[in-house]
DNA sequence: GGGTGCCGAGAAAACGATTACATCTTGACG
DNA sequence: CGTCAAGATGTAATCGTTTTCTCGGCACCC
């Protein structure tokens, strides 16, 4: 305890010596302690032996002779991602319940990263793995075969080989437009990820709906950062004859619209309306104008887990792809000082 | 490849497999992984069946072998708080660079919950682990061993035994409040968390402040989440003759104030200012009448790494406790309408 | 030319748990 | 009262690596 030097070496107590308290052997101790089956007089011997000692469990034995390592390895572009954030919550939570580590990995979109942490995956021996991956990936990852169940959120690939939860893009993208025509506009232009699947399928959504709805797509691929959308969007405004309302893939990408419009000395429900995914937090705070998609993100963690721990129990049922809806929440108040009083023609 | 079942329980290909393959001794081939000196014929004989067989090392084995398990723990309240999602981010980076795992865990403030988080830390043998203790076991943990480094952020604790990294909050209030008084505030409330050190700190730099410009501090305390001090700041706001000035402890209670402000009736630059810790992205939108504390978060999850490789090769060096300082980011400009035109007294 | 030291490689022990298997006890049943 | 099944416990093998130890060969030096 008051050791003189420290040197983060230390032996520690192992199950050898708690069997030894208990004057039992390390199998007994074992079985006490992932519930087997031993007589309520060792049982109560060995729990004390185990409080006087002070024994931890190595996981790393434990895992190497189970063959169960309890970990899911969780791979994302950038937790920074408040989508992200939120997801890794969500997962981290149905993890902890369930007793099972969770491994984050950022790739930063960068194929090397993700391709080192799949490697990493392979190497801890995962449970399972649940990845949102980039778009030159998402392909490659379908004809890649792994030891271990395969879970793709967010994004997906085309082959439908491993299971996958997504929401209904197409759908949800078109909810948005329709809402902006409701609102009388008849240009607006959209800026997209150049990055993942899922901006991919919400510019075919957005192209669909303005089609559909007689109206000429104006779309714009960037980056998927703030800046990235930011210097899009203010080279935009910058043109003699640019539209009032615009989309965005994603909420960093709004984000970065957000500030286009206000380094331009524009107002946002007065000049220009916007619109988006991700029901961001600071989004509330825009008000009038900035109508978005809900995404059921704690319903994408916890389905995405679900499905892991199905396939874990039928390795050969067929892969499955969990469709969810976005939720449109209209953000079209009269103007934001008179806030909070639900506009007339607002159902939902 | 095309197996008609699969179990997800393969046995896979193991370094013995590798060692056949090459016609060597699994040392052999455990050497030329980990860098030891083999000759170059059988180096390349041994990468070749690597690459043949796809062998993929075990990592529990290796960790359970060799006591190093190239893991850091990192524990905080909740990875959505964006502090703590930068934080992780930054942690993550040096730990990528090192070679090494990042196990991450939120605590949601309860003490149970991180008594078995650091339960776990002890059962992976991490290498070293990085914690934003609650205030309950900010003391506690001071007085207890642990078998690795350990290194506080954020928040601290009174005695100092282990390393820790942290701002100067005192000053950072202190620079706050004298910056609303120099904008000819006499009445300044604030709000604080009731769960962290942190929040006691600031609280502290508030009232010391304050009172030396003269002044009467006048703090409210509550959870520290966005509804949190929403509610408490509308009851505020409720009361006759109320402050026209607030501060906040933290981002997630400065974003409460801004709804509780907007919910009131009343706009941020003309009826209310407010300030405080965490310069948020969105803080930026609002931009006038909202002065942040900008925390070097980067620099903090870097700090904490460096103390943690410090303490490993020096174990009984005196422990270390490295003092950041906060940036105050003045936002003063005179109208959120006509924005982003420098106002001539604002550096930066 | 014969010790001497070094280096590359293999054989085998060790890491700390789980678990297959053997053994012993006990109770039920014919 | 003998037999057998079932349950409790111990013994020892095992998981897949790293690491220690040993040995053989080779260069070096006097």
């Amino acid at each position: 305890m008051n050791r003189m030097t420290r040197t983060f070496t230390d032996a520690g107590v192992g199950i050898k010596d708690v069997a030894a308290a208990a004057s039992v052997s390390t199998a007994t101790v074992s079985r006490v302690l992932s519930g087997g089956s031993v007589s309520p007089a060792l049982k109560e011997r060995v729990e004390a032996a185990v409080r006087a000692t002070g024994y931890r469990p190595n996981l790393s034995a434990r895992r190497l002779r189970s063959k169960h390592s309890r970990t899911i390895g969780l791979i994302v572009s950038d937790i920074r991602n408040p989508f992200f954030t939120a997801l890794s919550r969500s997962v981290e939570d149905v993890a902890f319940r369930s007793d099972m580590r969770v491994i984050l990995c950022n790739t930063d979109e960068s194929p090397e990263r993700e391709a080192m942490y799949l490697r990493l995956m392979e190497e801890e021996r995962v449970t399972g793995m649940i990845i949102a991956p980039t778009r030159q990936t998402a392909d490659r990852i379908e004809r890649l075969s792994f030891d271990f169940p395969v879970v793709l959120v967010d994004r997906t690939g085309p082959l439908g080989t491993h299971d996958a939860v997504v929401i209904d893009n197409l759908r949800a993208t078109r909810q948005l437009i329709e809402h902006l025509v409701d609102l009388g506009h008849r240009r607006i232009g959209g800026i997209f990820g150049n990055t993942s699947s899922t901006a991919v399928e919400r510019h075919e959504g957005y192209a669909a709906a303005m089609l559909s709805a007689g109206l000429t797509p104006e779309a714009h691929f960037t980056a998927p950062t703030i800046a990235g959308a930011a210097t899009e969007l203010a080279r935009w405004l910058g043109e003699p004859d640019h539209p009032r309302a615009f989309i965005a893939s994603n909420g960093l990408l709004l984000l970065g619209m957000v500030k286009a419009v206000r380094a331009a000395g524009l107002s946002i429900p007065a000049d220009v309306t916007l619109a988006g995914f991700d029901n961001e937090l600071w989004t509330e705070l825009i008000g009038s104008g900035l109508s978005v998609i809900e995404q059921p993100i704690d319903e994408i963690g916890q389905s995405a887990m679900s499905l892991l721990f199905d396939r874990l129990e039928r390795p050969d049922a067929p892969p499955r792809k969990m469709v969810l809806s976005g939720r449109l929440i209209e953000r079209t108040a009269s103007s934001p000082a008179e806030a909070e009083a639900p506009p007339p023609s607002d159902r939902n």
